[in-house]
RNA sequence: AGGCCAGUAGUUCAAUUGGUAGAGCGUCGGUCUCCAAAACCGAAAGUUGGGGGUUCGAGUCCCUCCUGGCCUG
């Protein structure tokens, strides 16, 4: 019996992910899942470029406004989650959609993770101590006492990836490279993948993307949505949600840390850098059949082209 | 018109008494197993505004032109 199909449509942010989501829904019966870890939040709808209420309402994301703010996510709450919602489309005979730039989530969900200790605040607070202290340098020779082989493949400055090894560590007794020998089984193999990605043939197309979309926001309010942000007590820059793209500038400008057309200009190099690691990831992906939005003389497409487009590379997969 | 100051990587600025230019940011490339819109690594990039002169050697001194800013009439 043949595997359920499912579909992924990824692409750097301001690529037209959103439109041809909402377009391809309508024509193949499918129901859309968000990889996005920024959309989980709830009040972070400007400047996440999340759907408007009216696309919400033509087209269901799953898994968008899940969580307060204040809270956190991660890559396996993310694999439990989209799991979840794929087997409930398909069981209403639809086929679900997953739309999203969080690429290291379509990694997980598709390759697993190896089952190992999940995080720990405590823990993580400790070690973040440490380093506040002596210094990452110091936190990943530590490191290489308990996980000679974890550390060899860490710079001595990536501060998260230490802090994690040494987290697994700590929490468990059993180093992560000793973990990480245990079977990943991802959804891979569990389902036919059909993996769209979208994106202009030319960076410099995107980036003016980026810019017109980002003034846009600002246009349309996003300072005040960030203000309503920095009024609650819970909340600071060192919030996850918080450090998003746009969020931390924004945050920082309205605390004075610089004048508005910083902001502006800080808020849109940091998304550009995001659709720069984005496309890396993207560069390197097994199976991926690219919609460019572009034709050959460089004019972007119209919206029925990019649908077009679609749909043939989803009806030559289909026979 | 005269006087003064400035002109160095895309950008903001460095460069001891003249010894053929460095950094931050950006850009580009990359890494990625529970913060990933995160965190981290690497690379490219300047005929030092143009021209001439002094000197073994000039971003640095002299002359001249150009551009921008300030002051004076």
């Amino acid at each position: 019996m043949a595997r359920p199909r499912v579909l992924t449509l990824m692409g750097p942010t301001a690529a037209g992910k959103t439109d041809l989501a909402m377009a391809l829904v309508e024509h193949c019966n499918a129901e859309i899942i968000s990889v996005d870890s920024a959309l989980v939040y709830r009040g972070m709808d400007i400047g996440s470029a999340k759907p408007s209420a009216d696309e919400l309402a033509r087209a269901p994301h799953r898994l968008i406004d899940i969580l307060d703010p204040s809270e956190s996510y991660n890559a396996a709450d993310f694999c439990k989650d989209a799991a979840w919602h794929i087997e409930d489309i398909l069981t209403k005979g639809k086929t679900p959609l997953l739309v999203g730039g969080t690429m290291l989530y379509f990694k997980a969900l598709l390759e697993g993770l190896s089952d190992m200790p999940a995080t720990n605040d405590a823990v993580r607070a400790e070690i973040e101590q440490l380093a506040s202290q002596h210094g990452w340098p110091y936190v990943h020779a530590v490191l290489a006492k308990a996980d000679p082989a974890c550390a060899a493949k860490l710079h001595p400055n990536h501060s998260q990836r230490i802090s994690r090894a040494l987290e697994v560590y700590r929490s468990s007794g059993i180093p992560m490279s000793r973990w990480q020998v245990g079977q990943q089984e991802g959804l891979q193999r569990k389902y036919q993948w059909l993996q769209l990605a979208i994106a202009p043939k030319e960076r410099q197309i995107l980036h003016q993307r980026i810019a017109l979309r980002f003034r846009k926001m600002v246009a349309e309010g996003f300072l005040d949505e960030v203000e309503n942000l920095m009024a609650r007590e819970d909340l600071s820059l060192d919030t996850p949600a918080m450090r998003a793209v746009g969020y931390r500038q924004a945050w920082q400008y309205l605390a004075g840390h610089y004048d508005r057309e910083t902001f502006i200009e800080k808020g849109i190099v940091a998304t550009r850098q995001l659709a720069k690691r984005q496309l890396t990831w993207l560069r390197g992906w097994h199976d991926l059949s690219w919609v460019y939005t572009q034709d050959d003389a460089g004019e972007m497409l119209s919206s029925d082209e990019i649908l077009a487009k679609a749909l043939k590379l989803v009806a030559a997969r289909t026979i």
